[in-house]
DNA sequence: CAAAGTAGGACTAAATTAGTCGTACTTGGG
DNA sequence: CCCAAGTACGACTAATTTAGTCCTACTTTG
């Protein structure tokens, strides 16, 4: 259940590398580096990208670069930026606000789901980039 | 990737169910109370018995009760019993310990994700089932 | 001894996640 | 001005995990 999915550690491995390197490096570059395959790499570079944690530069000498120091980028933005499900349970949405679900009627455990949801964010987002260094 | 399983769900559901009513109760009025599926709660059940969690009575007045107060009860326990993946990466065995992975030597971000494991189950464990009363 | 319960293994189906493929677009340098 | 090296992105397939079902056995109380 709490298992960081391939996507999360991907990133994360991407980000560091690319915080150790404190420059411009290619999707190609750290896929072999680290051994992750290629074309998946490349859509999580893609997710980070468009969650405005780096940014890109094409071209010959092309590749990704952080937009913001390691210290500033912490792992919930991480999660957020790469996995589908951010939340503990389908009824609670990203922003906090209750969705719909099937047990809607019948589940009494929303409110402390919740509130559980808001400790797992906390503990995440206290960690950053910085601390994979 | 870290949403709760439906065994957890579940069996949470069925733990807030037994603290209220405070004595036994059988799967099936469970089940029928909080629209679970009969046969999957049934096994949901086995395993927090299994873990120690409840008890259970056989026979024509039997049902399940819990072992232990609601507040000594606390989710990280409850997520154990019910969940094959209780670690954030394959590498982190459930004593804290580094199992085998495919990536073992490439990966570099091990130490950073036995903290954060660390810190996710601090927050399970500090709440409780009496926190879903 | 029968009804109401738990115990548990084997199986199927559904959903999610991982990974692949193919093609288009962009940019700097010769 | 065109080619190589790069990103962008959608569609698809495969693998894994999770949910749910079925069936049969065992236990206990009335």
């Amino acid at each position: 259940m709490l298992r960081l999915s391939k996507r999360v550690e991907y990133g994360l491995m991407a980000l560091q590398y690319l915080a150790k390197s404190g420059t411009v490096a290619t999707t190609r570059e750290i896929s072999a580096s680290k051994n992750i395959p290629y074309e998946l790499l490349a859509k999580v570079m893609q997710s980070l990208k468009s969650e405005g944690i780096i940014d890109s530069y094409r071209g010959v000498r092309g590749g990704y670069a952080l937009l913001f120091s390691p210290e500033s980028i912490n792992l919930s933005r991480v999660v957020r930026a790469l996995d589908e499900h951010t939340t503990i349970t389908e009824c609670i949405s990203p922003s906090g606000e209750h969705g719909a679900c099937d047990m809607f009627d019948t589940c009494t455990i929303k409110e402390p789901m919740n509130k559980l949801q808001l400790r797992m964010e906390e503990s995440m987002g206290k960690m950053t980039i910085a601390e994979l260094l």
